[in-house]
DNA sequence: ATAAGCCCCTGCTGGC
DNA sequence: TGCCAGCAGGGGCTTA
């Protein structure tokens, strides 16, 4: 599923009930998502308080009173469901994962994680050692920090050859976008996805990195985008999908003015490094 | 170093 | 109706 807004959106939903929670038992249903479970989630994690949720691109963080942090990639498929501890049961297709824990006001709940194609993953690392995890070392900026801006995309994509559609999607030049909001974002913008990283002038990426970051925070306030997958830990769906300018749209015609007459619709569908692109060429130069 | 291709896995959709 | 190719919010690994 999952970009920066269904990420932030499932973490915001493990938070209430986590935050100050006490672990009592973790299950693990099978050994292995995309890599092994960590198998010392079972005797490390229960009795500890969870103290912090976090999120760091695509990933979610979870701090224990211990030191351990929990890891959690969602990959394509990931979700969880959170619930009363008596009332929500692992019985369905693909639950992999499930905690009971002890919320601060005494409740019992359980989460489970769900995941049918199992490219998402759990992990463990130190939490004095979580910046220095593999995933975490080469990232770069938070899309929502001030130093995400046009002049650090001109400078980090200067030498680069790639596409810009390609180089967004690199998470060591931005954390958290994806295949949905780097097309949508291209659109806002007014860029063409095809148009190679290092010839767009620096002040088209003033513009692209302004509408990264308002189509995030609009996703975010929508509860991100719900095309299979993407549930919040309520079961409930994301909204932004009615609101893609160009994604999934192929064929249908644009928001722009001159795009609104023709046989077709101006918008595209290609494929770039073995991913669909959403554009408009007539929009996007 | 950078870029492209392949792969992991299940489920759904559209075309025949 | 049924079957199957193609495609899906990601990213790690291998190869050029």
């Amino acid at each position: 599923m999952p970009e920066l807004p269904e990420v932030e959106t499932v973490r915001r939903g493990l938070e209430p009930s986590m935050r100050g929670a006490v672990l009592n038992e973790v299950r693990l249903y099978r050994p292995n998502l995309r890599f092994d479970l960590p198998q010392d989630m079972v005797t490390l994690l229960p009795t500890r308080r969870i103290e912090a949720l976090r999120r760091r691109g695509k990933y979610i963080l979870i701090d224990f009173d211990n030191g351990w942090t929990v890891i959690v990639h969602l990959g394509m498929s990931g979700s969880f469901r959170v619930g009363a501890a008596g009332a929500l049961k692992a019985d369905h297709a693909h639950d992999h994962v499930q905690w009971f824990y002890t919320a601060a006001d005494g409740e019992n709940f359980t989460a489970i994680y769900n995941d049918p194609r199992r490219f998402g993953f759990f992990d463990m690392v130190r939490s004095d050692a979580a910046a220095d995890y593999s995933a975490f070392a080469a990232m770069g900026p938070e899309p929502f920090d001030p130093a995400f801006n046009g002049a650090y995309l001109k400078a980090r994509l200067a030498a680069s050859r790639a596409p810009i559609k390609q180089a967004l999607l690199d998470q060591s030049v931005v954390a958290g976008l994806g295949n949905i909001y780097v097309c949508e974002a291209l659109y806002r913008a007014g860029i063409d996805p095809r148009r190679k990283a290092g010839a767009i002038a620096v002040a088209r990426y003033e513009a692209l990195a302004v509408h990264a970051v308002a189509v995030l925070n609009e996703a975010l306030d929508s509860g991100g985008s719900t095309l299979r997958d993407h549930r919040a830990v309520d079961g409930g769906t994301g909204y932004f999908q009615h609101r893609f300018d160009v994604y999934d749209r192929e064929g249908l015609f644009c928001a722009n003015p001159d795009c609104q007459s023709g046989e077709k619709g101006c918008i595209k569908r290609i494929v770039q490094a073995g991913r669909s692109t959403f554009f408009c060429p007539v929009r996007q130069t």
